[in-house]
DNA sequence: GCCGGCAATCGGGGTTTCTCCGAAAGGCCC
DNA sequence: GGGCCTTTCGGAGAAACCCCGATTGCCGGC
């Protein structure tokens, strides 16, 4: 856009973070259509990304959240901590506001999700390095409606309630993780996960372990309706 | 779609079914670079496939397991039905057997999962092009444990095999009960539904408690789909 | 600036469950 | 009768669970 043509050496440079290899191909060849981006290198962790980033420049980072061997949200603030002048646009399999919100909260710029098309991702790629946010319309509208309406409201009644951290591990033990397994992916101990489960009971009115764990099977795939 | 004109070579045919447009770009620029393979159409829904599919003929399709608003796993037996000659490789997020056993015994080809590479898909596709299966090895090296004994039905899902206690218990643990709620239930010593569950996990290939657990809530709430 | 609260991290110690191993009684089949 | 499977349980050690803390650090209020 301002970019005059005269200058049409100097391309944006984009990092590429997802643990699917095909769709680190689906955004590359996304941007290859794209005159003035390329990518300027990728990784499959947070931790080939922590160590690759900071050598690759890159403009702006795009980023899963779900992550297979760590937090994406750990890798958020990260990198604003390494690298806080690239742009972080998270690329999200969820539309789900608990999400949203606390990735923008955690110092990203934009929220986008895997059903969007692919030029609605360039379209905020384009926005956040301008400066601006950017949610996708779904998000942001249900971003606003949690403003005006505080405490016992719309999806949960008290998921709202549980930090991040919290949330992150509420996931993991819905998809079928062990306490052992959750600490070794956020290297974290034992005993801390421990902690976050009984925190997790206490603020969603659970008594059991197994009543946890149902509760958070039905949490992650309760999204598979609409 | 231009008919082919003096191309002695006919292409493969390949039909994508995914409901991220990221994965499909992703998809498409993994195929452009194989010569004898072309994508004659894609779709984002099980509804869209089933429309556009017996129209676009192809040999093989690419798809994922859980759409949007509907089971991938219906989608496969209607395409069976439909379609029969086409080759089907599920393309999943999970790596869970549970998954895997049910979409061979529904009729699909081969079972690849997004963590794998970009090459394992094409090696998987080009293999089941020849009227192979593919599963990949790790699943693979499971699903042959949960065929111990061969007796006398070898296409026989493995879940078939649980005696009627063992079924019992399963469906217990499906319903979120816990290993002494189960025991005073069915008045048995805790023991003996300890032994239960690891009977439970040998015979279906299960290494953990929270993977039997996993199973015992997908199959208890399998009805939910479509 | 101080203080209370909350998030994040971990430990101690007791209870329960898991995991691997074994075993006894009964049934079925050849 | 000799396997083979089912149902039922026990022992022992590891892991997870549960109820108590504790520390650090940040953030908001007064």
């Amino acid at each position: 856009m301002a970019t005059p043509k005269t200058q049409a050496a100097k391309k944006t440079r984009i990092f590429l973070v997802d643990d699917h290899p095909i769709v680190r191909r689906g955004l590359q060849f996304m941007l290859s259509v794209e005159p003035h981006m390329t990518v300027c290198g990728e990784a499959e962790s947070a931790r080939e990304a922590l160590e690759k980033i900071p050598a690759a420049q890159p403009d702006a980072v795009i980023l899963d959240l779900t992550l297979k061997a760590s937090s994406g949200l750990d890798l958020i603030k990260d990198l604003r901590r390494v690298c806080p002048k690239a742009k972080l646009l998270v690329f999200s399999m969820h539309d789900e506001l608990y999400f949203a919100e606390r990735v923008l909260r955690n110092g990203a710029h934009g929220y986008i999700t895997k059903e969007e098309g692919t030029e609605k991702a360039v379209e905020a790629l384009r926005l956040i390095l301008q400066g601006k946010k950017y949610v996708s319309p779904t998000v942001a509208s249900r971003l606003l409606d949690t403003l005006g309406a505080p405490g016992s409201d719309s999806a949960g009644p008290s998921i709202e309630r549980l930090s991040d951290r919290e949330l992150e591990v509420l996931q993991m033990i819905g998809s079928g993780l062990g306490t052992r397994a959750i600490a070794e992916k956020l290297h974290l101990s034992v005993k801390t996960i421990e902690s976050y489960r009984e925190h997790i009971k206490a603020k969603l009115g659970l008594t059991s372990a197994t009543e946890l764990t149902s509760y958070a099977f039905n949490w992650v795939n309760r999204s598979r309706k609409s």
